[in-house]
DNA sequence: TCTGGGGTCCTAGGACCC
DNA sequence: TCTGGGGTCCTAGGACCC
């Protein structure tokens, strides 16, 4: 593979924009009442924690802690728990990323809670920062920091930075070759290098930022991976990431959940599956895409020892491709049927469409003729219903309507922005 | 009872072709 | 029937990220 790189240009800057303890922060800003009081976020199904707030943080609460077993250490330390409510962090990340884009025309949206901002041609870097970071508070609610720097990847460390040290008032400007910085920070603490690689990194005597930006980037390719070379680069001030101004086209949608208790039943299997394909579909056309292909998969708890781990999956290509959801359902179901096994107990299941393209530049099958026309216009009334009443108004029925796979979500917050019930009357 | 969900990129290896 | 290099394309799996 040819590595794409390009000098930076002498007045190039890439700030990261980056929301503090994401999930967290956005609980509390419709609950002023939790200022200062720890938080916790858990992931689908209560299982464990995705997110803290500092002072969560601060108490040694740890990322990924199965929920069950700290939850009387919660208790006893005051800790808010919220189970994860996707609507609303979704929509405080539209309205943060609708502040950043004031100040700058060029960004890249990289995570729901990470923007990378182009900074090029501005003067006062540092206070353009600072204007970034009042504003989306001022008007979003959401605490940010800010990283300047030449590079992606400079400025996912002038991130943290900034992040870790209050002293630079929540913004820093990396200038490249600033040794004393980078020889601070070690290399599982940066972007892209895992907790795996850092051992490796060790005993070819690198063990901090410094020591990997002075490294033999051809002989890094070489024990490692074109990933690793590229990070020399960008670590030197030499951009090898551009900023994908453009959402470049998905490849996958993926839809799965963990049941809330394990099934064994087929049917209620059934119902699971049918959602996923639903909720599928819905993805897809938004985006106004179709799938060529579907991959539906099933498998047992890996962590139950009680049984054997069983994981299987099954792909069908669409005759055309399509983002109808009665013959995604079809489809998956006729995948689940290949794969089901009598008398496990499942854990999960998940729908997969692959080969999306665009909705308009569909290849039609000679032989299959689909009525695309009243599929459309089926389609197009049903999210339209949805949409304005909110999900799964109208649904198939093979959906169901038993409760008994569906996740568990315990502690969760109201929608505050995206449900008229759920707005509060008074902030 | 109980261990997230959704995505990208890279690499190796096999199939196939000339 | 055997031998071979060089290339593309596809897929599965791993690593990593948020």
């Amino acid at each position: 593979m040819l590595l794409q790189m390009s000098l930076a240009r002498s007045d190039s800057w890439i700030a990261l924009v980056d929301v503090n303890n994401f999930y967290a922060s956005c609980e509390r800003v419709f609950r002023p009442d939790l200022e200062g009081v720890p938080i916790v976020v858990l992931s689908n199904n209560d299982a464990c924690i995705i997110a803290r707030s500092q002072e969560a943080k601060d108490l040694g609460f740890k990322m990924g802690g199965l929920f069950h077993k700290v939850l009387p250490d919660l208790k006893r330390a005051g800790v808010k728990v919220f189970s994860s409510n996707y609507a609303l962090y979704g929509d405080m990340s539209d309205r943060a990323v609708a502040v950043y884009r004031q100040f700058t025309p060029n960004l890249e949206i990289y995570s729901i809670d990470e923007s990378f901002l182009d900074f090029s041609g501005f003067s006062d870097l540092d206070e353009l920062g600072q204007r970034v970071r009042y504003t989306t508070r001022r008007d979003t609610g959401l605490p940010v920091c800010v990283g300047i720097a030449r590079t992606k990847t400079l400025a996912k460390i002038a991130n943290r930075i900034a992040k870790k040290n209050p002293e630079h008032n929540g913004v820093f400007k990396l200038e490249t070759g600033d040794s004393e910085q980078l020889k601070k920070i070690e290399n599982a603490d940066i972007w892209g290098i895992s907790r795996r690689l850092t051992p490796k990194l060790q005993e070819l005597g690198i063990y901090n930022v410094l020591d990997l930006s002075r490294a033999d980037p051809k002989m890094l390719r070489q024990k490692f991976s074109v990933v690793l070379e590229r990070m020399v680069y960008e670590l030197n001030g030499i951009s090898c990431l551009e900023l994908e101004e453009v959402a470049p086209v998905k490849k996958g949608i993926m839809v799965s959940r963990g049941f809330g208790q394990y099934q064994e039943k087929y049917p209620r299997i059934q119902e699971a599956v049918a959602t996923y394909a639903t909720r599928a579909g819905e993805k897809m056309r938004s985006q106004n895409l179709v799938a060529n292909t579907l991959t539906a998969f099933l498998r047992t708890s890996p962590h139950n020892e009680s049984q054997t781990y069983y994981s299987n999956s099954h792909t069908v290509a669409f005759p055309e491709a399509t983002n109808d959801t009665g013959l995604i359902i079809r489809a998956a179901w006729w995948c689940l049927k290949k794969i089901y096994r009598p008398g496990l107990k499942y854990q999960k299941a998940g729908v997969f469409l692959g080969g999306l393209v665009n909705a308009d530049a569909t290849q039609p099958d000679f032989f299959f003729k689909l009525d695309t026309g009243k599929s459309k216009t089926l389609m197009a009334v049903l999210d339209k219903l949805n949409k304005d009443h909110g999900r799964d108004t109208v649904r198939f029925a093979a959906s169901g309507v038993s409760t008994e796979w569906k996740m568990r979500q315990r502690m969760v917050s109201p929608r505050y922005t995206t449900l008229w019930k759920d707005m509060p009357l008074v902030y």
